[in-house]
DNA sequence: TTGACAACATACCCGGTAGTATGTTCACCA
DNA sequence: TGGTGAACATACTACCGGGTATGTTGTCAA
């Protein structure tokens, strides 16, 4: 089937849309973050934006799904790798660790999104759809968590509590995110040398041997 | 020399509006807390806040740095500890996590506070505030830099890069201040436990040897 | 070619919030 | 014992920001 010329259009507006706000909520964060300010910036009002989400709310909610959904599209050819878990878990982490530098805008808008619904902030209604978003986000670290098992069976991997020690390796490979400034001139092999550092720090604390 | 009653008065009632505040910031964000919520909280109208904090933003810096005093009091009898540099990070590691859970109330005022420096929020006056709490916090984790690098040194712990090998660690450590929920009839032991975890979990990271 | 509708822009409303101006009470001191 | 100032409360203003109601313009289908 073929878009016409004004479904394109919208899809383009939309798809802008969600860009922007997505950098002003990192910028500045979501309660600091107003309506025209998203639409300043995109040369455009307040009407605009309200003609694609019907609150504030809604739109946030938009660019969470928007980050979780390329996410999670880019962890997915590696999810069911075959191999010892210990070597699908570095790939994976390697992969989540690059999306935290170079998709920084929407990984902190994901963020922020969690510990908003932790907060329980916004009313009911808007709580149900944070609410699935919160578990679409559970089922990504579901991954992680799963694979981490997995390996300490096998042997590779050597922590007391898988909980616990999940939160730490999660953290550590989320912080790029929160000190990480992409520098001008700045080549795909910098970001992985910093990827694999990240990575290599939390392989060692999730017990693992060191590689050959 | 002794305080009047109207001091003694003042005096408490200042740091009962820090602790009301801290506990507004953490649960709401900077942004979401209204003056008039920290006064309801308190019992009290407005008028007595801005009678002593001559606006919100400056509120908010006596939250942050009466909290870096707090955990850098925590901290101080271990900065000097004779013994390899491993040993005296492992301490400090246990003290900063406990803290994370125990205070985590002023601990996330403080994280949000340093997000907030990195977004450029606020006044060219009150950033000037914000600038100096920014380099007291720089001050601390300067504390565990330097210790780590000295391990280093000593050939207990091996890593690669000192810079990113320590923002991968402090945020493992800060990790529970995000996900920590205190629960009733919990002891100091079980928190310990946890804290314990997380250190081996930092410590395994910064290429520490299990320990005997 | 016309009417319906999408895709916006403009103009407006109103609740909430930081900050202020002005009481009011009471301790302490001369 | 009266005056002064600290320690608040009350009442008010000004503004900002989410949301809405109402245009305006172009596209497409019949």
């Amino acid at each position: 089937m073929t878009l016409s010329v004004r479904e394109h259009v919208a899809d383009d507006s939309r798809s802008d849309i969600l860009f922007v706000a997505a950098e002003c909520f990192m910028e500045r964060g979501y309660n600091a973050t107003s309506i025209d300010d998203v639409a300043r910036r995109l040369g455009a009002t307040k009407g605009r934006i309200y003609h694609y989400f019907p609150s504030k709310a809604d739109l946030f909610a938009g660019v969470f799904r928007f980050g979780m959904d390329r996410i999670f599209a880019a962890v997915e050819p590696y999810r069911n790798m075959p191999g010892p878990a210990a070597e699908r878990w570095k790939k994976l982490a390697f992969i989540h660790t690059v999306r935290m530098m170079k998709s920084k805008t929407l990984a902190k808008v994901v963020w922020e999104g969690v510990e908003m619904h932790l907060r329980g902030a916004t009313t009911p209604q808007q709580r149900i759809e944070l609410d699935g978003l919160i578990r679409y986000r559970n089922g990504y670290s579901d991954i992680f968590r799963e694979t981490i098992a997995q390996a300490r069976e096998e042997g590779d991997f050597h922590f007391a509590d898988l909980g616990i020690t999940v939160q730490a390796m999660f953290m550590a490979l989320n912080s790029p995110m929160f000190w990480y400034v992409p520098r001008p001139g700045e080549t795909d092999e910098d970001i992985h040398n910093i990827a694999n550092q990240i990575v290599a720090f939390a392989h060692r604390g999730l017990g693992g041997k060191e590689e050959t």
